[in-house]
DNA sequence: ACTTGCATGTAAGTGGTTACATGATTGG
DNA sequence: CCAATCATGTAACCACTTACATGCAAGT
């Protein structure tokens, strides 16, 4: 999962601009499985294109600057369902929250308090967000499966929240050894 | 969470070595939230001793190689405590299966279904290591959070997996564009 | 005989991130 | 008037991964 082979499935399900590709992985579905910045993606789409996967058309805008809007070529389409046979990586989760959650005892209260609002408020956010994705009806079976897997995701999220949120007043009074 | 911090927060809680606290990240609970390989591990510590934050006593074994066994300073306490009131940075998920089946109807299906059996095994172990990590009765609270929230989440994957699972067969059967 | 576990460490290479540069338009 | 959105790109920097080097003991 190189920011690369990001780039070329994207562009496998359509025409797109290096810009429209960050957005892809900051908002859209394929968000939830991976992450590309726009630092990572121009590199990476002149490498394509360099290898000849993919190939551009540059369209002249008025009032908005000029967009390289990237297909892929008929090489990219055989490169990308080759790697698509190549043997998964393991997945990576690295979250600061529960890092934080696991030495909460050791912060001030109204930090782990702020955290936990934080927390809600986010996942809220998420769930509106990928429950509006899953009303369009122009969505394949597997994009569906992945916003749904998401979806079930934030929810245990939530009700793992509420209970550690219930736990917590005892607790923190407790035995907090922080400031 | 640099790999130093996450040193820290292991020799925080108790004496380690470099690697005791790979094994932390690799099979301990620790895993459930971050990662850090042995490679990056033994600068880290040596960068947190040049700093003054941990120092450590070497011990000699017969038959074994020699230990580094490493603790944390009053200054390490300290600047574990003041890093832990800093901002939390967003967590990050990368998962090589999630981008796999969003893609699966470009797979050939025998990969598919070999992918989705993997990941079944993987998950009954991972619920397997958890239940036995929450019998054990020393784990504090916020420690057991950790182990009920990680699975929760397997719980959930699992639950997910199975509902795929089943509409897999009709859907690749119909529109498999592979080989 | 070979692999695995224990245990430390280095060094080359990679695959990013972050910040900067540019610039017009739209909205608060 | 300032910030954000659209849009591309570069370059310095950074943290980490991977592979290597070493070596003994115990299990298969």
């Amino acid at each position: 999962m190189t920011v690369e082979q990001l780039c070329l499935s994207v562009l496998y399900e359509g025409e797109a601009t290096g810009y429209d590709i960050r957005r892809h992985f900051s908002e859209g579905e394929a968000a939830l499985f991976a992450d590309a910045s726009i630092g990572a993606i121009y590199p990476a789409l002149a490498k394509l294109e360099a290898k000849g996967l993919v190939d551009f058309v540059n369209q002249e805008q008025i009032g908005k600057p000029n967009r390289k809007i990237y297909h892929i070529t008929e090489a990219g389409r055989e490169a990308f369902l080759a790697a698509l046979r190549e043997p998964l990586s393991k997945d990576k989760c690295q979250s600061s929250f529960l890092y934080f959650l696991r030495f909460a005892h050791l912060a001030p209260p109204d930090i782990v308090v702020t955290h936990m609002e934080v927390r809600r408020r986010q996942l809220a956010q998420e769930v509106d967000r990928l429950e509006k994705f899953l009303l369009r009806p122009t969505n394949n079976p597997q994009g569906r499966w992945v916003l749904e897997y998401g979806l079930a995701m934030i929810k245990a999220k939530q009700a793992n929240l509420d209970t550690i949120a219930r736990k917590i007043g005892s607790t923190l009074g407790a035995n907090c050894h922080a400031i």
